[in-house]
RNA sequence: GCGGGCGUGGCGGAAUUGGUAGACGCGCCGGAUUUAGGUUCCGGUGACGUAAGUCGUGGGGGUUCGAGUCCCUCCGCCCGCACCA
């Protein structure tokens, strides 16, 4: 698999480019002449391209590859095209796998993250990467999360931070609180246990002060991938509707033997203008009126004890049937006092939205129409779709959601649904019941409160101390930071800070008795919230920013990563700078205006006879297609091919960055991740597909070896005539850098890089069809500029390559600080044009004609095609379309 | 169940956004170079047909001078989700 010949036989190839020398000569060079150091106050435009920050595991993966390829490739472009460029990195170096490792190997979480920071630094290093390191952080660093410490505070004055107690996600494994989001079908994202309910009190950063601003936001966020925004708009989820309260019928409520004492039943709909076809409420299996229900019920019991047992989990809920319970309690509808509805407690209905119970309408629900139908409380259409006949309008094994005409709901009879909606709220809004209006307009959202506590120890603290006296009291700012202490243990779980000897327990700064440190630390995506920040004045002491130099770099002109991001973090973080501006840091929105979130890297699976899985230097691979056979490496025991997953450990389908640069190179490494797939999309890793890359990087060499002897020793002067092959030479290289100009900047790297193919061939075959034969000084000319052209495209991609190509041609300094070079479209624009001529619709033959030619000289030329007169057919031409500069169609 | 996306040669994928379908790469076939293999170079490669040509972008229908692209409908695959009232 590997090409061995190439390592064995460098010698007897001279004219080869030696990857490995001279990829590190490069390396070595941008290094010390630190060219991509970048300054503040350079006065170029600026431009901030950044790739999401990595954690730091120890390895990188190819997942990296791809994703800092891509985010190179943009840097240096835009470098060439003359910004001031930022392109920074650091590490997201908080998080649960360094306290296993701790656990594991009995080192310190600290340890091992620097250990492995310094391991993924020179792998990335190797790759190539236009970084600026001096700007590098990592966020376990005191030197950042001090002013993260700060941040805190700082939220806590503005009334962005809440303190509350509240249910939370107990992961009993990692004895953790789990946001919502990190629970995975009812268990721990990490540890994978099942999440059990307990009552914490919590820190929480207020996001939902902000639900609509970043809803509302998220539709100027035009260089946002739509699914993402999508997502963002679903996850914050507004809905206007009513809160309606429903009375009680109090001879039903004998049950409950007067606990909770409670006369209403409140619920929240969308659809108030259904309320004439309500049929049953419904309240949710944690509400507390099915709690008191269940205290003198045990079958009520029992059946919100089987409806927990189904979980929250998608698969579930699909195939759950709608089921409910009816508690015997009777509300009286709004409208009617005589009109009662049976309270069932039922499995479909979630406490934590809205009021937690709802009024069921079947015919305009479709999970209330499977209610009914299961328990027999009957139908009543109270919509009517347009142009259907409302008297004989039923409802049959669909519920109907659209809009028409309000039919048996009394005064809305005749309303739209709007009007209907309109004319319930104004209604119940005016009637009075013990005191207050029955109804009141609600906008609800899904979106909850950030809950940042973490009882663990690889955070950051928080800064907080607790007194018996004064209560919570916020560390004074002169004393942070609040240093993580270094001797812990991890050989019982739970949290060290919680069972450290010394570390959590201080005076009082108000009071000056003894106090306690709040032993919870940050949820990491606290960290990775303001990174970005940070990164335009990284080594700030006093402050987290300088606002004008965040103001200066923000927004994120380009920021890459992957789609698993597109909610959490990317909301987090939208929500941090609209905090950071209220406490005066910035003066901005939106953190990110463009967005791309890129695709994964792919494998084939193996596995030998016995199911274990088999990486893919274990085995060899023989025959194609069909008959694609897999054999262990040695010997000849088959092996089983089985699906294209994403790279994992678990299933051993990786491949190892460093293994592939070593071998190939960085710039063949880069190249392959950015050709074969749309950067979008998954991308396949194959053998092949490495290869054909690399093949690539010799071919180019090889090239510019070729045109350097075009040229000859000295470049001549720009000719003031071009002969014929010399013009078409030039029109191809400004051609070709107009397209990749233009691909480049809409990131769509595989295109880019079949121009550059396109390029190569031509120029090639030009470079062949000169042979040994004498070349006058306008070809010259004209090589000299596709080369230089050539080496511009790939450069961004192939750094290393570049530049040795670019000494080559001649040049001193790095082709990573030249210009771009300008294309000039005029010489794309020739004075004859190539009609495509159709005849109703079909192409039957081609046109080169002046580009100045009238509709008449065309058609006449056209019709006078020989292909074109024998698919006619003899018969008359009905109509000629003539599309400028296109196409030519001839409609017989 | 809801929402979103996708479906193009043997494979990955292009297609100026309604105007030459299959760019470019991989693979495959043939040739040259080479002691041989590999490398490198040249040519060919959607299907059917000797050819003129016919067919062809998941299936069916429609709009249009013209459809991979727009509309309707069906099928298949992928992703997201919180039954959101």
């Amino acid at each position: 698999m590997i090409p061995i010949s190439l390592r064995e036989r460098p010698a007897m190839r001279p004219e080869r480019y030696n990857v490995r020398e001279s990829e590190a000569k490069w390396r070595k060079a941008w290094a010390d002449a630190q060219i991509f150091k970048t300054v503040n106050d350079d006065p170029r435009p600026k431009y901030y391209v950044l790739e999401m920050f990595p954690y730091p595991s120890g390895r990188i993966h190819m997942g990296h590859v791809r994703n800092y390829a891509m985010g190179d490739v943009v840097a240096r472009y835009r470098r060439a095209r003359g910004f001031n460029v930022l392109h920074p990195m650091g590490w997201d170096a908080f998080g649960l796998p360094a306290e296993n490792a701790a656990m594991q190997n009995n080192t310190s979480p600290a340890e091992w993250t620097y250990a492995n920071i310094a391991a993924m630094r020179a792998q990335l290093q190797s790759m190539g990467l236009s970084l600026d390191w001096s700007r590098e952080i990592a966020t376990c660093d005191p030197s950042y999360y001090k002013h993260q410490q700060k941040l805190f505070l700082d939220f806590l004055d503005a009334g962005l931070v809440a303190r509350k107690k509240s249910k939370v996600n107990w992961d009993p494994v990692d004895q953790t609180v789990l946001a919502n989001e990190q629970v995975i079908d009812g268990r721990g994202w990490r540890s994978g246990a099942i999440v059990e309910q307990r009552e914490l009190t919590q820190w929480f950063l207020k996001i939902t002060d902000y639900s609509d601003d970043l809803l509302a936001s998220l539709d100027r966020l035009d260089r946002w991938p739509e699914k993402v925004r999508l997502m963002q708009r679903n996850w914050i989820g507004r809905s206007e509707g009513l809160a309606v309260r429903f009375v009680i019928d109090p001879a039903t409520l004998g049950a409950l033997k007067g606990e909770p004492q409670t006369s209403e039943l409140d619920i929240y709909t969308t659809r108030p203008d259904t309320l004439f076809g309500a049929k049953f409420m419904a309240i949710a299996p944690d509400h507390p009126l099915a709690a008191a229900a269940a205290k003198h019920d045990p079958a009520l019991k029992a059946f919100i004890e089987e409806t927990r047992k189904l979980g929250t989990s998608v698969a579930a809920i699909e195939t759950a049937e709608k089921k409910g319970y009816d508690t015997g309690i009777r509300v009286a509808h709004p409208f009617d006092p005589e009109w009662r509805l049976p309270v069932y407690v039922a499995n479909f209905v979630l406490m934590e939205y809205g009021a937690g119970a709802i009024f069921g309408c079947p015919a305009h629900d479709q999970r209330d129409l499977d209610f009914v139908r299961a328990y027999g409380l009957g139908v009543t259409p109270v919509v009517c779709p347009p142009e259907l006949d409302p008297a004989s309008f039923t409802i049959g094994a669909k519920a109907y959601d659209g809009n028409g005409v309000m039919i048996n709901s009394r005064f809305l009879d005749g309303m739209t649904v709007d009007q209907a909606k309109e004319e319930v709220s104004r209604r119940l809004e005016q009637i009075t019941v013990g005191g207050n209006p029955q109804a009141k307009r609600e906008i609800n959202y899904k979106l909850r409160d950030w809950g940042i506590s973490r009882q663990r120890y690889w955070g950051c603290p928080i800064p907080i101390i607790h007194c018996e006296t004064c209560g919570v009291v916020p560390v004074p700012v002169k004393d942070l930071p609040v240093k993580l202490p270094e001797d812990v243990t991890f050989d019982q779980p739970g949290n060290p800070l919680n069972r450290h000897p010394t570390w959590k327990h201080v005076v009082c700064p108000q009071c000056g008795r003894a106090a306690t440190r709040e032993t919870d630390t940050m949820d990491t995506f606290v960290d990775s919230s303001w990174y970005f920040v940070r990164f335009t004045d990284p080594h700030n002491f006093s402050a987290p920013d300088d606002p004008a130099m965040a103001d200066h770099w923000l927004a994120v002109d380009q920021y890459i990563g992957g789609i698993e991001h597109a909610i959490l973090h990317l909301l987090y973080s939208r929500f941090f700078t609209r905090a950071m501006r209220k406490c005066g840091y910035l003066d901005l929105d939106e953190p990110f205006a463009g967005l791309f979130t890129q695709g994964m890297v792919v494998h084939e699976t193996y596995r030998d006879a016995d199911g274990q899985w088999l990486a893919p230097s274990e085995i060899r691979v023989e025959g194609d297609g069909d008959r694609r056979r897999a054999f262990l490496v040695e010997g000849s025991e088959p092996v089983e091919i089985g699906p294209t997953e994403k790279m994992s450990k678990s299933k051993r389908n990786t491949i190892d960055p460093d293994e592939i640069i070593a071998t190939y190179g960085a710039d063949t490494a880069r190249w392959f991740m950015l050709s074969d797939s749309p950067p979008e999309r998954d991308v396949i890793w194959t053998e092949a597909g490495v290869q054909g890359a690399y093949k690539q990087v010799q071919r180019l060499w090889r090239l510019t070896c070729e045109i350097e002897r075009i040229i000859g020793p000295e470049r001549p002067a720009p000719p003031a005539d071009y002969g014929d092959e010399a013009r078409r030479i030039r029109r191809i290289a400004h051609a070709a850098l107009a397209k990749i100009e233009d691909e480049i900047e809409r990131l769509r790297f595989n295109v880019c890089i079949a121009a550059i193919y396109e390029l190569a061939n031509e120029l090639a075959a030009a470079v062949g069809a000169i042979g040994e034969s004498p070349v006058g000084d306008d070809l010259r000319a004209a090589f000299a500029e596709a080369g230089d052209i050539l080496v511009h495209c790939f450069a961004p991609m192939m750094p290393h390559l570049a530049e040795e190509c670019w000494e080559a041609l001649g040049h001193k300094g790095f082709v990573a600080q030249s210009s771009w070079p300008v294309a000039d479209r005029s010489l794309l624009v020739s004075n004859h044009v190539t009609y495509v001529v159709q005849v109703n619709g079909k192409k039957r033959g081609e046109l080169t004609i002046e580009r100045d030619a009238d509709a008449k000289r065309i058609e006449g030329a056209a019709l006078a095609l020989d292909a074109v007169v024998r698919a006619m057919n003899d018969k008359p031409a009905r109509k000629v379309i003539i599309v400028p500069l296109r196409i030519v169609n001839v409609v017989v």
